[in-house]
DNA sequence: TCAGCTGACACATTTGAACTGA
DNA sequence: ATCAGTTCAAATGTGTCAGCTG
């Protein structure tokens, strides 16, 4: 089963530094299916800085299900960041991203379930440096750090709910903090990323019927990760557009020029009581996302991509390995697929809740295999299932929704 | 010396509980 | 008893800055 699919894995896995083997590993055992997969297509290099060239129109499809397109919801503001050379400010606690992905799905079978999954995978094995006017390559990258995937909230949903609304992965957090216990993504500073987003059938996280896979990346999206922004054009770009940076604009009380008078009052002696009328208005700022509660975003159709139609990729449904056999075993799927678990035909699919799980801090964390692409064949009897159960700031004994999948902080094999 | 990181800070927004009235 | 709307406080998300670290 499955090598067929592994070959066109391998064939994305095999494109220079915008690795994927870390979810092609955990999404080739999701994947099911007898039937012949069209190799992916490679991924054309990435700029290799962030700034200087126009970015490709659309998201690129890693993988694919069948006529299963997405489109970058908030483009325009990403594309906008993009001409400047993105930063994404990361913190030991963890700093959400601005702008977020949010994206709009078509094609899904409504009545069938899906995951939506977030990653962030390195672009090249390069470290960067602020040189004053723009990002220059300074060295070789950090090693790779354990690999996250955040699950969308609303996982799993019907093709119908995805499809209703823009989906806004807008509480991914992002952390410098290598012993992140939150399930935050975990990133070098000073190094380049690309979100990716992972579109998975299933009927349920933990479920015994996996279908199809998609992967979509966006290269507006790309950016590099700091500790403190430096370059002031991003600083200015976000304190206009992120609604929760309003008291830094030109008329908030936190602007430059107010904390300069705070400064001088503060050296001559006790401030005075404040007279001057402050935040009334409104500063038009940008569009945003991140701040709008839930996923329910409404979505501009000038600013959305037009939608990228996925390359057809055979996906049965509901006939593959299940989600709970690669949590129990995930090293059955890392080449050596004889170690698949019986299926249980008679596990039960858990009904429709019609409501999102309470966000949660599981996660996924997986190791990259040696040299940063493919997986060895595991040897029987690895187990993966006690790290979840036994995950002190896990409340579930399974990832779940809204939270991250993590596959193991130590080395699984 | 300096680039990068950390934590405290002030402010804005979001969230959810408590309350009110129809 | 139920529901919708309002209010308020706590929690959370921002960028800035001074100080620390290697």
């Amino acid at each position: 089963m499955g090598s067929v699919l592994c070959c066109g894995l391998v064939e994305v896995s095999s494109v220079p530094y915008l690795d994927t083997p870390k979810l092609d590993c955990f999404l080739s055992g999701i994947e099911a299916g007898p039937r012949t997969l069209a190799a992916a297509p490679p991924l054309p290099l990435l700029p290799p800085t962030l700034g200087t060239e126009p970015a490709p129109p659309a998201a690129e499809a890693l993988h694919s299900l069948p006529g299963v397109s997405l489109s970058l919801e908030n483009q325009e503001l990403w594309k906008e960041f993009n001409a400047v050379g993105t930063e994404m400010i990361i913190t030991k606690a963890g700093r959400r991203m601005f702008p977020a992905c949010r994206v709009s799905v078509t094609g899904l079978d409504p009545e069938a379930r899906y995951l939506f999954l977030l990653d962030v995978v390195p672009v090249d094995g390069a470290r960067y440096r602020w040189q004053g006017r723009r990002w220059e390559p300074s060295g070789k990258a950090e090693p790779r750090l354990p690999d996250r995937v955040y699950i969308h909230p609303d996982s799993p949903a019907t093709g119908a709910h995805w499809m209703r609304q823009p989906v806004s992965f807008h509480r991914v957090k992002l952390t410098n903090s290598t012993l992140d216990p939150h399930g935050h993504l975990i990133l070098h500073s000073m190094h380049k990323y690309q979100p990716r987003i992972h579109l998975v059938r299933a009927a349920q996280l933990c479920s015994q019927h996996w279908g199809g896979v998609a992967s979509f990346r966006f290269p507006e999206t790309t950016f590099i990760s700091v500790t403190a922004y430096q370059n002031p054009r991003i600083t200015q770009l976000k304190i206009a557009a992120n609604p929760f940076a309003k008291g830094f604009r030109e008329n908030g009380r936190n602007c430059k020029r107010e904390r300069d008078a705070r400064v001088k009052r503060k050296l001559r002696g006790p401030e005075p009581v404040a007279t001057e009328a402050y935040g009334s208005g409104d500063t038009p700022g940008g569009p945003c996302d991140s701040t709008l509660g839930g996923d329910v975003h409404e979505s501009d159709p000038e600013q959305s991509s037009a939608p990228q139609e996925a390359v057809p990729a055979p996906a049965p449904p509901c006939g593959g390995p299940s989600a709970e056999a690669y949590l129990l075993h995930p090293a059955a799927f890392h080449g050596a697929p004889n170690h698949l678990p019986t299926r249980n035909p008679t596990f039960p699919e858990a009904p429709d809740s019609g409501r999102p799980a309470p966000y949660s801090a599981a996660f996924l964390e997986l190791q990259p295999g040696p040299g940063g692409s493919g997986y060895p064949a595991a040897p029987p009897g690895a187990s993966f299932a006690p790290h979840f159960l036994q995950g002190g700031p896990f409340p579930l004994p399974y990832p779940g929704p809204g939270g991250y999948l993590d596959v193991g902080s130590k080395p699984m094999y």
